[in-house]
DNA sequence: CGGCTTTGACCTGCGC
DNA sequence: GCGCAGGTCAAAGCCG
């Protein structure tokens, strides 16, 4: 079972252990901002650069129940519209590794991991990264975490049950109309599962199941380096086998049960 | 029609 | 210097 109070250093350790989950150190690497990328032009950069990482472990369980949700009524509980722009397999992880861009605003650096635990199949893994100072847009609610979430975890389906949620804050986006600090205002502690919409789903697992246990996710602040965090949903077992079936869903399924209203568009990062 | 997903290819970083 | 792995791009297809 995975420990529902992963810290920064645990989480890391973890995603060591998963070996799928990318604790990547790279908090200051002093790249410089060249690119000889034809193609790309500045992603790589603040991929593997500068930037703060916001990892949080679901229980694939609640990612599911809240589809069921979702699927009837309400879009996700996602506040930010992502598009996925790749996948990958993780070498180690028989899960391979989803990659979403924030879409709710042109420009928007914010992006997003998803990926099953490899040492805890019952999680999932998701790890948001945006600029140290960027501001989210406004929600849009159109493809939200939930549902890539619930694509990631189908999309691996199978065997996993669990995902892993990252968020990698970069340093150094202009237009900061608020700081880390403004854009996280519950980035810290426990208060993190009640921040914007992303992750107000959390909230909502929480309470629905009970089994959400909050934890010094995100409390890392944004020194430039790259903060982790995570938060472990323990997962019954009657909910796997719930999940065991879910398994054969096609990619896109809503997973989230939880739909509430779309609260305060609250930035990330 | 617009936006998202999927998938293969390309590029960069890192370790050996 | 080479190879591996991770991350991103872009084209094609699908869906609402």
């Amino acid at each position: 079972m995975v420990n529902p109070f992963v810290t920064e250093n645990q989480q890391q350790q973890q995603s060591e252990e998963n070996d799928n989950v990318s604790s990547e150190p790279e908090p200051e690497s002093p790249l410089p901002p060249t690119s000889n990328h034809k193609k790309l032009t500045s992603p790589r950069e603040s991929t593997k650069r500068s930037k703060q990482k916001r990892v949080v472990s679901v229980p694939i369980k609640d990612v599911f129940c809240s589809r069921l949700k979702a699927e009837s009524s309400a879009p996700p509980s996602d506040s930010w519209a992502w598009r996925k722009y790749g996948q990958k397999a993780i070498k180690g992880s028989p899960y391979p590794r989803g990659y979403y861009r924030c879409s709710s605003s042109k420009g928007c650096p914010a992006r997003k991991q998803v990926e099953r635990s490899g040492v805890d199949p019952t999680m999932l893994l998701i790890t948001y990264s945006c600029e140290h100072n960027h501001p989210w847009p406004a929600s849009r609610n159109k493809y939200s975490a939930a549902k890539q979430v619930a694509a990631a975890a189908a999309t691996e389906t199978s065997n996993k049950t669990a995902m892993v949620v990252k968020q990698e804050p970069s340093t150094s986006q202009p237009d900061t109309e608020s700081g880390m600090e403004d854009s996280f205002p519950g980035l810290t502690d426990d208060s993190i599962l009640t921040t914007g919409d992303e992750f107000a789903w959390f909230g909502e697992i929480k309470t629905a199941s009970s089994t959400v246990l909050e934890s010094t996710l995100f409390a890392e602040r944004d020194n430039g380096e790259a903060d982790e965090a995570a938060v472990i949903f323990p997962m019954r077992e009657e909910d796997e086998s719930l999940f065991a079936d879910l398994g054969e869903l096609p990619e896109g399924s809503f997973v989230f049960r939880h739909q509430r209203n779309v609260g305060p568009q609250v930035g990330i990062c």
